[in-house]
DNA sequence: CTTAAAACATGACAATTGTCATATTTAAGA
DNA sequence: TCTTAAATATGACAATTGTCATGTTTTAAG
C-alpha cells in the first residue's frame, strides 16, 4: 500500500514536526535512531524531502533538519505522492487501467469506496493535525 | 496492496473459472495471452496454485489446468494468503507492530475500518461469486 | 581565513520480487 | 510399448527497491 520509503518519510517528518523548530535543528543520525531506520537511508530520504521543501535544512555547524510553520501546514499526501507517486495510491486492485465504476473489474466492489476515502483522508490531513493527535495522546509515534 | 503475483494469480483463477471445466482443460500458454502475463511466469504461479489445490491440473497430452466445482467454492482470500501472506493484507500503514485500536499510530484513523472490511470482503467472497458477476455483466474480466 | 560540522550528491551493494529457460516427470494415444 | 504433449521442478537472470559508504559543498565560529 505504501512503500517502505514512504513510511520512513512519514515517520521522520512526524518526528521532526514534534521535536524540531527553526532554532532547534536535528541531525539525520539523531532521527535515525528513535524511528528505527538506517542512518544513511533516512538521510537520503530527508534530502529528497528537503529538495522539495517538505522539510527544511541548513548545512554546516549547528545545522540539521527542522520544520517551519509552513512545512507543518502541508498535507501528508504531498509526502506520499513525492515518494510513491499517484499510481500506487489509486490504481485498481488488479492493476487494470480501464477499471472504474462503469467498467469495474471483478474485485472492484470488494474495495468499494475505501480507496477513494483513504486518499481523501490523506489529502485533508496536515502534519499539524497529526502532531496535535500525538500531543493529545490520541495517537502514538513509536520507535 | 496486492503483489503483482497475487494479481496474476487472481486473474488466471478467474479466467480458468470462467472458461475451463473438468473436461475442458486449458494450457498455461493459452491463459498467458488473454490475461496479458508472461507465459513462463504464469506457469509458475499456476503450479503453486495447483500444489495447494486452488486449481486442478493434469499432465500429459490433452492435459492442462482447470477448476472443479470444489475449486470454485474456495474463497478468494485463499489465493491472496497463499501468494502474499497475512502480513501484507493486514499490517499497519506505517508497519508498526504494536499499532491497534487502543494504541493507534498517527495514520491509523485515516484508514479507519477500511482494511478490516476489505479483508472480510475477500474472505466472504468465493470464486463462484465473482464468476456470477462476470456472467451477468456486473463486472468485467479484461485482457 | 581557516577549520570543522553538517547537509548534499553520487554511486556501489544487497535483498526482494518478477521474468524466463531448461530439464524431468507424467499420462494419453497410436 | 513408444512417442509426444503436457505439467512440474529447478534455477538462472533482470529489475526494482532498499541499504550503506564515500567524497563534495556549504556555513558557522574561532
Amino acid at each position: 500500500m505504501l512503500s517502505k520509503s514512504s513510511k520512513y518519510a512519514l515517520k521522520s517528518v512526524l518526528y521532526l514536526a514534534v521535536h524540531s523548530s527553526e532554532n532547534q535543528r536535528i541531525l539525520a543520525k539523531d532521527i535515525a535512531k528513535p524511528i528505527n531506520v538506517p542512518k544513511a537511508y533516512i538521510a537520503k530520504i530527508l534530502q529528497e524531502l528537503a529538495k522539495h521543501h517538505l522539510v527544511s535544512s541548513t548545512r554546516g555547524p549547528n545545522g540539521g533538519f527542522y520544520m517551519t510553520k509552513e512545512n507543518k501546514e502541508r498535507s501528508i499526501i504531498d509526502i506520499v505522492l513525492l515518494i510513491d507517486g499517484e499510481y500506487r495510491l489509486t490504481s485498481c486492485l488488479l492493476s487494470i487501467e480501464e477499471c472504474d465504476e462503469d467498467n469495474p473489474c471483478p474485485l472492484h466492489k470488494l474495495i468499494g469506496s475505501a480507496k477513494i476515502n483513504f486518499r481523501e483522508n490523506l489529502q485533508n490531513t496536515t502534519i499539524n493535525d497529526l502532531v496535535r493527535d500525538i500531543r493529545e495522546e490520541r495517537s502514538f509515534l513509536p520507535l
